[in-house]
RNA sequence: GGCAGCGUAGCUCAGUUGGUGAGAGCGCCGGAUUCAUAACCCGGAGGUCGGCGGUUCAAAUCCGCCCGCUGCUACCA
C-alpha cells in the first residue's frame, strides 16, 4: 500500500451499440489528462473506463442489423478498446458490464438497498420512449400527422403496462439537496449545480428501476422477470471496480468514494441524482465531484449520422497524430463548456503553439548547445535578472497548474503553460546567445543553459496533455526516467551542467497541406 | 411561462468586490532578424463593450426595460 494520497476517477462508461465518434475519444483523452497530473503530481491514482452493454436499445439495434447483442457487442466493444492503445489512455482497468464482477456487484447493491425498505414492488403504466430512455405522462406525448404517438423529444413513445419495482427516490430529497449545499464543488461547473439543484427542489418521485419487458439486463435477485433498468446496472459499475460488494476490498477502501466521475453534460441528473441516492440507500458513500463536460461540434454543427459529419476518432489521430489532437482538444475548449473543432483551427494551433512556440524554441536552443557546446550542457555563470525572471515564471507553473487542475480547469492550465513557452521565446530573442557567441561565450553558455532548463521544465509540465511527444522532448535534455514528476520542478532540481545531449531532433512537426491534385 | 446564464476587436474568448487611456491568442498589415520547424521577436490597424433608460464624481462592470441566443424545468394544447 502506497503513502500517496489516492485518487479515483473514471469516465462514464459507453453505450457500444455504435462504434466509438470523435466525442467518446474527448472524455477519455480529459479525463486521462486529469489521471495523469494527479499522479505526475504524487498521487496514487485509479483510472476507470468501460462500456455499458445492457439495455433494450442494445437489442434493437443489434436486431436490425440481424444479429444478437452478444454479437453486436463483440464487433463494436473492441472499437471502443481500441481507443485505449490509439490513444494512449492510462487507463488501470476496462470494465464491461457483461462481466460476471459487475454482475454479482450489481445485484448486491439492488439487494442491500431492499434491505434497507427502499425498494418496492407496484406497477407502471405509461408512454414509453426507447429512445430516452424514459416514461412520460400522456399530457407529455401527443400525435403527429401519421398518427405515430411522439414524447417531448419527438422520439415515439409506446404505451407500457407493466408489474415494475420502484427505488425510493423521494425520500432522499433533503438529503440530496444538504448534501449539494455542504458539498459546493459536487457538481461542476457551476451552471450545472444550479440546475440540478432546482430540479430536486422541484420534487423528486420514485423511479422504476425493473423492466419485464425485455431480458438483456441483469435479473433482479430473487425475481427473474425482472430485470434491472439500465441505470442501476451502469451506474454501479464504478463500485464494481472496485471489488464490491467486498467493502473490505483493498481497492475499494483505498478508492472509494470516487473523486471525479467524469461524464457528458447530458447524463448528470443520473450521476447528480439518482445515484447518490443509491449509494445512501446501500451504505456507502456518495462521491465527491460529478464534472459534467460540453459537447463536440464539427464546425459549429452537430455531429449527426443524417449531415455525415460525424468524424472518426482514429481517422483524426492518424491525420494529426495523438498528442497533436490530444492538445487541440483539451488547449482549445474550455473544459465543461461545449466546443468546435476543425480541420483549419488544429492546424492553426498545433502549428501555432505545437510546432512554432514549443518545437521550435526546442530546436533553436538545442542546436546551439549541440553546435556551439558540443551537445554539453554549460555550467551557467552568475545569472541576470532576464535569467531569474524567467525561471521564477517557470517555476511558479506548477502552482497555476495545480490551482486550475482543483477545478477540472484543464485549458487554464495549458495556457499557464503555454504563457511560459511565449515568455521563453521573447527572452532567447532578447538574449540573442547567436550574437553572445562572438562577444561573450560565457554569457551565452548560461542563456541556453537557462532555455534548455525552462525545456525540462515545460516538458515535465506538458506529460498529462501529451504524453509522447513530451518523453522525447525530455529525452532531448536527458531526464531520467525517475526524474520526470512534478517533484523535480523548481529551484530544487535544475539541469545539472555537464550532461551529453543526443543531437536534437523535431518533436512537433508542423502540418503541411498534402499537395492536392486539381 | 418559470429559473439560470450569455451577448466585449474579423474569429475564439479574458475582463476580482464599479475608478490608471478597454485586453489576450489566432488572423491581417508593416518592420527587424537569421540561432531555429518560411519559425521566433518588435510595431500597427481593428471594438457605439447587444439596444434604450437610470443610479453614481465615475459603469463593459450596479438597477430597469427591450432584442437575440443557450441550458434546465413547467404547462397549454
Amino acid at each position: 500500500m502506497s503513502a500517496k494520497p489516492p485518487f479515483y476517477i473514471t469516465t462514464a462508461i459507453a453505450y457500444p451499440n455504435g462504434v466509438p465518434h470523435m466525442g467518446h475519444a474527448y472524455e477519455a483523452i480529459a479525463t486521462d489528462c486529469i489521471a495523469r497530473f494527479k499522479r505526475l503530481d504524487g498521487y496514487d491514482v485509479r483510472f476507470l473506463t468501460g462500456t455499458d452493454e445492457h439495455g433494450i436499445k442494445m437489442l434493437q439495434t443489434a436486431q436490425k442489423a440481424g444479429i444478437t447483442a452478444p454479437e453486436l457487442l463483440a464487433r463494436n466493444v473492441p472499437r471502443f478498446e481500441a481507443m485505449v492503445e490509439a490513444f494512449n489512455l492510462s487507463i488501470d482497468d476496462f470494465i464491461r458490464t457483461t462481466q460476471e464482477r459487475h454482475h454479482a456487484s450489481s445485484q448486491a447493491i439492488w439487494e442491500k438497498m431492499a434491505a434497507n425498505g427502499d425498494i418496492y414492488k407496484s406497477t407502471y403504466a405509461g408512454w414509453y420512449s426507447v429512445r430516452d430512455e424514459a416514461y412520460y405522462a400522456e399530457d407529455e406525448t401527443q400525435l403527429n400527422e401519421q398518427g405515430v404517438r411522439l414524447g417531448p423529444q419527438g422520439t415515439p413513445v409506446e404505451w407500457v403496462e407493466e408489474e415494475s419495482y420502484f427505488f425510493r427516490l423521494s425520500a432522499y430529497q433533503d438529503r440530496l439537496l444538504a448534501y449539494y449545499a455542504e458539498n459546493p464543488g459536487f457538481i461542476m461547473p457551476e451552471a450545472r449545480r444550479n440546475e440540478v439543484v432546482s430540479f430536486v427542489s422541484g420534487g423528486l418521485t420514485d423511479l422504476s428501476i425493473s423492466r419485464t419487458t425485455f431480458d438483456w439486463g441483469i435479473p433482479v435477485p430473487g425475481d427473474d422477470k425482472h430485470i434491472m433498468y439500465v441505470w442501476v446496472d451502469a451506474l454501479t459499475n464504478y463500485i464494481t471496480a472496485l471489488g464490491y460488494p467486498d467493502t473490505q476490498a483493498d481497492l475499494f477502501k483505498r478508492f472509494w468514494p470516487a473523486d471525479v466521475h467524469v461524464i457528458g453534460k447530458d447524463i448528470i441528473r443520473f450521476h447528480a441524482v439518482y445515484w447518490p441516492a443509491f449509494l445512501w440507500s446501500a451504505g456507502l458513500e456518495a462521491p465527491k465531484r460529478v464534472f459534467g463536460h460540453g459537447f463536440l461540434f464539427n464546425r459549429g454543427e452537430k455531429m449527426s449520422k443524417s449531415v455525415g459529419n460525424v468524424i472518426d476518432p482514429f481517422d483524426l489521430a492518424a491525420t494529426y497524430g495523438v498528442d497533436a489532437i490530444r492538445y487541440f482538444f483539451l488547449r482549445e475548449v474550455s473544459f465543461g463548456q461545449d466546443g468546435s473543432y476543425s480541420h483549419e483551427a488544429i492546424v492553426a494551433r498545433m502549428n501555432a503553439d505545437l510546432a512554432n512556440d514549443l518545437g521550435n524554441l526546442a530546436q533553436r536552443s538545442l542546436s546551439m548547445i549541440a553546435k556551439n557546446l558540443d551537445g554539453v550542457v554549460p555550467q551557467p555563470g552568475p545569472l541576470s535578472p532576464e535569467d531569474e525572471a524567467i525561471l521564477a515564471l517557470a517555476d511558479g507553473m506548477l502552482e497555476k497548474s495545480r490551482e486550475a487542475m482543483e477545478g477540472q480547469a484543464i485549458h487554464h492550465y495549458l495556457a499557464a503553460v503555454w504563457n511560459v513557452v511565449a515568455e521563453a521565446n521573447r527572452y532567447f530573442a532578447a538574449q540573442a546567445p547567436w550574437a553572445l557567441r562572438k562577444t561573450d561565450p560565457a554569457r551565452m553558455a548560461t542563456v541556453l543553459w537557462v532555455t534548455a532548463e525552462l525545456i525540462r521544465e515545460v516538458g515535465i509540465l506538458v506529460q498529462p496533455v501529451m504524453p509522447e511527444s513530451a518523453a522525447r522532448l525530455l529525452d532531448l535534455v536527458v531526464v531520467p526516467a525517475d526524474e520526470r514528476g512534478f517533484d523535480r520542478l523548481g529551484a530544487g532540481h535544475r539541469l545539472p551542467a555537464g550532461r551529453v545531449l543526443p543531437a536534437p531532433v523535431g518533436v512537433f512537426p508542423r502540418y503541411v497541406e498534402p499537395e492536392t491534385a486539381s
